[in-house]
DNA sequence: TATTGTTATACTCTATAACTATA
DNA sequence: TATAGTTATAGAGTATAACAATA
């Protein structure tokens, strides 16, 4: 049996994890002039195209008024641009600008390497451990979740 | 050999359980009146008792304003008082309130509970894969992060 | 009437710089 | 002269509510 410490033990090395990795984040992302408040916005029309903001407050699940605020910091710093929608003249369409789409190409890249660095080498038996264990807790958490909304 | 693909996919599924994580905890805490930020204030004076701002400060790696701001909220709502520094005037000491000790007492044994959910029944070999796997992920990005400042 | 997005307002978190009181 | 903490100021992120334009 595993005991209570333990257990605390691993969940405490994946809360530091955590910490860590958004710490790391954050840096790089200052660094191109983004924020990670904004990269959802950049990376789902990056993945799906152009958006609504009425579809980008959706699948973020935040209001209406905060991506209005994130889509203006967007623009402002040359990452997408406002156009209207073709249909609904009550919409408006956010798009990539060049800029834009190439540093959502960087981005998938800067995450490519980093699975490569924090992986490399790593023995495919230490491997398939971590991966199954993150599936189980994984599956654990979101049982947890939907019992509790 | 593991696949980039493989490596990309569990990448993906630590920064998954990340963002569950933190949006659960962000939930729970908001139940007690707490938020994200305050949290490690209150934890660092549970466990080393009352602390100066400036040690503080220091600990959490914000600057000085950020502490003050952060203190306020814990005084308004009843977390912590200031109290006058024992020797050193310009100081201030801050301190749990009766309920603030309660609360932080009630967060650790809740960090157990969420601990005993996600790994209860949970094979043995399950568990050290995964906490294996941690460990060496945690030791790369530490060696990633600190060539890099 | 309902929906899209903005303006108005407010609160939290964060920072730098100037300042006060003390060391 | 240096340090502890505040005030002044600013910007990002978040929310609700009222409103304008359009569906």
């Amino acid at each position: 049996m595993v005991s209570t410490e333990d257990q605390v033990d691993v969940l405490n090395r994946i809360l530091a994890l955590t910490s860590i990795l958004s710490d790391d984040t954050s840096r790089s992302l200052a660094d191109v002039g983004l924020t990670t408040s904004r990269v959802p916005v950049l990376w789902r029309i990056h993945l799906g195209g152009p958006s609504t903001q009425r579809q980008l407050a959706d699948a973020m699940h935040v209001s209406a008024r905060n991506v209005t605020g994130l889509v203006d910091g967007l623009v402002q710093t040359g990452f997408v641009t406002r156009e209207p929608h073709p249909t609904d003249r009550r919409a408006t369409q956010v798009t990539l600008t060049r800029r834009g789409a190439k540093v959502a190409r960087d981005l998938e890249q800067q995450q490519h390497e980093l699975a490569a660095q924090l992986f490399a080498d790593m023995p495919t038996a230490t491997f398939n451990g971590l991966r199954d264990g993150l599936d189980q807790v994984l599956a654990r958490l979101r049982v947890l979740i939907v019992g509790d909304s």
